[in-house]
RNA sequence: GGCGGUGUACCCAAGUGGACAACGGGGCCUGACUGUAAAUCAGGUGGCAAAGCCUUCGUAGGUUCGAAUCCUACCGCCGCCA
């Protein structure tokens, strides 16, 4: 399939440099998406970048990765209201350590040469430059005049709050050098990105054009997808804890499961077109069955499958399917001891001293405030009082207390309070 | 530098000597309903050994039997004038 077409049914075409581009990508090219290192772990929101290069592989391309090992170092003032805080070269090299893993799985980098991934930091190309080699050879294709039009600098420009620092406003030539520099040493002609990269896309589109000159130009293109907002209008990808995601070590796939199986109806067919790889029947037969049977959440569980799967293998989401199953039905008391040992995990645990447990044991009441499920024994008793608290599944009087025939499978008891908030404890 | 205003709980915001742990709204939590949803309704929302006690109204002092409320100084924010 055309990577135009595919993106333009999934509603990922935002703007494209060039209304034909359909017929410039029959032959496999080469196409790069730079991502910022300013964390360890991707969100589930930057993803979809991701997800996007790995369907113009699918569709017999070539991608490239570029970290932003160097304009890290810089930061983007695309879409900030503020100059950012500068991150320091040994934290950008954890954090590019920590996102490669993602890149690894979504990409195919053993394939042919033709098509197969490439990963790249900018830190490599930039270090070799001087600053006086810049200004002569880049800075003077780039007139001061353009620059501050567009979007990202004239925003800072025009808040009398908040300016823009020489270093942030220098930023667009850092990232049209980039692509400059890929397109002269990887023949890579084509940048993609969210709509907030455009300005900067343009910029590097601009640099190559006047460093070659006409005739023997290769025309370079620039593709963007849309912003990724919820129905509500919030962000993709943030939860009340916080932003979701895609390390384990920080959203777990039990966590990443949950957030997605709760995306609102109206988001759900929407981002299944984004996010995964289910063929446009597949997806409209899921749009079907919502319209049918909303209650079913198919779209929903196909969404959160999939990016599971795609993400952290099927294995974790095996757990993760097994985890939510036995928390939800409250039935944790079946469980075998390999399960509960995953799901002691999947939620906030603490552990408890089982000499704790002996005799008439610790009540409730006490002992909440102790765990993440109350913040006060006032609080706690009034959970208890109104019958929110349960242990191992059965709801607690509000004078119960924890002992130790609680313990399950000699490891853990499982408190919850409410629907979904639960505690393990574990005995150590 | 001068003049004026303002600072209350997670946020907005009432309160201007005692009945104030502090009206109201938002948020958040719990319950009912439900699809692990949305909407709606009900309750809760400083702490504790709880008919009581302790800590909290920018900070530090002071007046008073008694202060979020009055006084002094300091700090922060917002205007207007230089």
């Amino acid at each position: 399939m055309n990577f135009i077409d595919e993106l333009q049914w999934r509603d990922l075409l935002f703007q494209a440099t060039s209304e034909d581009l359909g017929a410039y990508l029959q032959d496999s090219r080469v196409a790069y998406i730079g991502f910022d290192p300013t964390a360890d772990s991707l969100t589930i929101g930057n993803v979809l970048p991701v997800i996007t290069l790995a369907r113009w592989q699918r569709c017999g391309h070539k991608p490239i990765v570029v970290m932003g090992g160097a304009t890290g170092l810089i930061g983007d003032p695309s879409g900030k209201s503020a100059e950012r805080t500068l991150l320091d070269p040994d934290t950008i090299a954890s954090n590019i350590q920590g996102q490669m893993g993602t890149f690894r799985r979504l990409l195919d980098f053993d394939g042919p040469e033709q098509t197969r991934a490439v990963l790249l930091n900018n830190m490599d190309w930039f270090t070799g430059l001087s600053f006086v080699d810049v200004l002569r050879d880049v800075g003077k294709h780039f007139s001061v005049n353009a620059m501050i039009q567009k979007d990202s600098v004239s925003a800072r420009l025009s808040e009398r709050e908040q300016g823009i620092s020489y270093t942030e406003f220098s930023y667009m030539v850092l990232q049209a050098y980039d692509f400059l520099h890929l397109y002269r040493e990887h023949g890579c002609t084509i940048q993609m990105g969210g709509s907030d990269q455009w300005g900067n896309i343009v910029s590097g589109i601009d640099l190559i054009n006047k460093v070659f000159p006409s005739p023997e130009r290769k025309q370079a293109h620039g593709i963007t997808t849309p912003l990724v907002l919820k129905s509500d209008g919030s962000k993709m990808g943030k939860s009340e804890s916080g932003a979701v995601y895609v390390n384990p070590d920080r959203t777990s796939p039990y966590a990443l499961h949950q957030y997605l199986l709760n995306t609102s109806d109206d988001d759900a067919v929407r981002f299944l077109k984004y996010f995964t790889f289910l063929q446009r029947d597949q997806v409209q037969q899921l749009e079907a069955l919502m319209q049918d049977s909303p209650q079913q959440r198919h779209a929903q569980k196909a969404l959160a499958d999939e990016l599971v799967d795609m993400l952290h293998g099927s294995d974790e989401l095996d757990r993760a399917v097994a985890a939510a199953g036995a928390l939800f039905s409250g039935n944790v008391r079946g469980l075998d001891d390999r399960t509960l040992a995953d799901l002691v995990i999947e939620v906030p645990h603490t552990s408890i001293d089982p000499g704790r447990l002996s005799g008439e044991g610790v009540p409730l009441a006490e002992f909440l405030p102790e765990t993440t499920l109350a913040d006060s024994r006032r609080q706690a008793r009034e959970f208890l009082a109104n019958s929110a608290i349960s242990v191992n599944g059965d709801v607690a009087d509000p004078d119960r207390c924890l002992v130790t025939t609680d313990i399950l499978h000699d490891q853990a008891i499982l408190i919850r309070r409410g629907k979904k908030a639960w505690h393990a404890l574990m005995i150590s």
